[in-house]
DNA sequence: TTCAAAATGTACTAACCAGTTAATTCAGTC
DNA sequence: GACTGAATTAACTGGTTAGTACATTTTGAA
């Protein structure tokens, strides 16, 4: 899971002496924040509270990010990157095109169920209306290779008459998206209104059935 | 300072004199307070803002609802009724099961994209885990007729072999619900990263269509 | 060794903000 | 027309929190 958890020594006595390690610093400061921010929201989250778990202190959290916002700003983007770089593994051209389809939204549900934390952020910057990602050129950039993705798989399927024509990539991400997002995003109030059943672990099983097989018959020809 | 002769707009002057109307002023500020909570969250959220924005004061707020978090669990309980009301309107029992669930999935869709703040709640909530609706039995035991309404629709549609056999009410008020809540609350975010085409007014239409299709493949037989 | 620049620690401050104090004015009652 | 409790106002307070000043240590190069 966490790989860039960088052993450093001991947290450095206050007498004693101490060895400089910049970009370690930095990335477990940035770890940190990004799971105060995910916790807490950007009004939520504590300075001092995001310093307390870091290893160094809230003066190497100015010193290196500026400020409160900036800081939010960069664990934002720390958070995108690290979830494409994980989508990055799946590789289904090789498949026929409703077993690569398949394969897709069964990903992409387990991806979701896998980053509470990113889809967290994502809710806080949908309340924010997405006043820190608007800043953010570097992920905007990102989301090319999911739409193509499927683009590739649509066409092909329409092409060999097994998905119905007129539809786009666009249309199917979205509803990949809404229901992998929603079942994370939604799991707490939803279970508190109409039961826990499908947050259960046999719950879950049988709704990614449902979302895998709702994604089907929506393209099917 | 002196002695405040000045006239503010809209509240009483303090030489005037003003009219008691304890419901009327409960009702504005909990309609402010639905409104600053939706945009700012919780912990976002700022009394004197609040206050500001009433027609009363500060120390009336304190007054009748006790403490920030109170008030923020009273606007809560009255956007789940505001909300609640607005979809007792709905009468489907008349129409063949397709119609219905068609009508019920339209309906829904045009609901809770009319109700953003409530949305906006909503996703506040599930950042906190549900710790303040978990607080309202009241709004609990609101969420029966939602599945009740389906379980009806959906038992004469298997009935009259018009819906496949095997689904659960619950699973298909989840694919609705996730469709038609993931339209609203993520917005911003999924415009900005794949373009705002899905936003437009066509785009809207289209996307209603897209779910209506997308429940109705889902469960035909 | 020396020295400047980068990195870090300690302790502080100024602003903010939830909640309070205490005085005042209304509406209804006798 | 005075009394009472409910409603309302303005100003204040004390704790919290983002951000900073300043001293100190480390590093690497001259």
């Amino acid at each position: 899971m966490s790989i860039n958890e960088s052993e450093l020594p001991e947290k450095n006595s206050s007498r004693g002496r101490w060895k400089q390690d910049p970009e370690g610093v930095r990335a477990n400061i940035l770890a940190v924040a990004l799971e105060e921010f995910s916790a807490n929201g950007l009004s939520g989250a504590r300075m001092d509270e995001i310093a307390a778990k870091t290893r160094s202190s809230k003066r190497m959290i100015y010193y290196y990010f500026g400020d409160k916002e900036s800081l939010y700003l960069k664990a934002l983007e720390a958070a995108y990157k690290k979830v494409r770089k994980g989508e990055e593994q799946l590789e289904l051209n090789h498949l026929p095109p409703r077993d690569a389809l398949s394969r897709l939204v069964a990903f992409t549900f387990d991806h979701h169920r896998e980053s509470p934390a990113f889809i967290r952020l994502v809710m806080i910057e949908n309340i924010h209306h997405g006043r820190y990602l608007e800043q953010s050129d570097e992920i905007k950039s990102l989301n090319e290779a999911a739409i193509s993705q499927i683009a590739g798989i649509y066409a092909k399927g329409v092409a060999e008459g097994v998905f119905r024509d007129g539809l786009t990539p666009l249309r199917i991400h979205w509803l990949i998206s809404a229901m992998s997002f929603f079942n994370v995003s939604n799991a707490t109030t939803f279970s508190m209104l109409f039961g826990p059943e499908l947050q259960s672990a046999s719950g879950q099983v049988s709704l990614k059935g449902d979302v895998c097989e709702t994604v089907m018959r929506f393209v099917a020809a």
